[in-house]
DNA sequence: AAAAGCCTCATACTTTAGTACCAAAAACGG
DNA sequence: CCGTTTTTGGTACTAAAGTATGAGGCTTTT
């Protein structure tokens, strides 16, 4: 900047001097400055970022419980108690292995069986561990 | 740009009349012009564009079949119809209408099914289908 | 308070699943 | 060709699953 004011000085009387005409003069000066303003807009402005989201799809090894369907779990309106053992069939328990998990008898097992195959829309424990499983449902 | 030519004239015009000081005058001169340099600058240039690509990660849950697992498949060591077998039980299917799917009888389907399940150290067909999926040789 | 829903358990019964054992035809490898 | 494995199917039996029905206790809603 101090360097670009001796300039000028320079300039002021150099065409002082040689007694030019002043509209050259004023010529010179709006060149050099219009030059200067285009430099430091450039040099000043800083870049347009345009910021471009890319989806990319992982796969994701869809761990156990990560993905249990609440929407279907809760369609099929099932109670407490019958969502437990539908959990425990499907992992394999029979009957009586369920009844001592959950400390109850095997006639309230069976009940809660037939009637979560009811309100699930299937007609043994196999249909309803597979449909469980289809709808992420248990894990 | 003509306007900005008789801008000048008059602001030229304006000074020399008022006999101002020729400094004040080149200064007006050089900033009009810086700003007219920057707004050029501005208006003319294609603008830079810095393109950042952020990567949004989406989970993709893998596909039931995408990875059927061939070894623990093997090791098993199921023939061919115990596996069918095994992936109609995992469908949900009863000893009937798997031996109906496959043209067999139910006495053939319920050999096949203890031989699975000897092979497999299950004790039930629920407990089949749980191991099945678990290990992922069936969807 | 009455009704509804859930949880519990029981009995009696039917159906299905599962085991054990046997046996014959077919397929397959050495 | 012979031995092994697989596949098929049968009978007889036991175990488990599933259904139907009832009933008492509990909580929540109306």
């Amino acid at each position: 900047m101090a360097l670009l004011l001796l300039l000028l000085k320079w300039l002021q009387w150099k065409f002082l001097i040689t007694d030019q005409a002043e509209e050259v003069y004023t010529g010179f000066i709006a060149l050099f400055f219009t030059v200067l303003g285009i430099w430091l807009a450039f040099r000043l402005r800083s870049p347009e970022v345009r910021t471009v989201i890319v989806e990319k799809e992982i796969p994701v090894p869809l761990t156990a419980d990560a993905g249990i369907n609440e929407t279907e779990l809760q369609k099929l309106n099932l109670s407490s108690r019958e969502y437990e053992v539908l959990q425990c069939m499907s992992r394999g328990l029979s009957n009586a292995e369920i009844a001592a998990e959950l400390f109850l008898s095997v006639s309230t097992i069976k009940t809660h069986a037939s009637n979560l195959f009811v309100k699930m829309d299937v007609k043994s424990r196999t249909q309803a561990i597979e449909k469980s499983k289809r709808l992420r449902i248990t894990p």
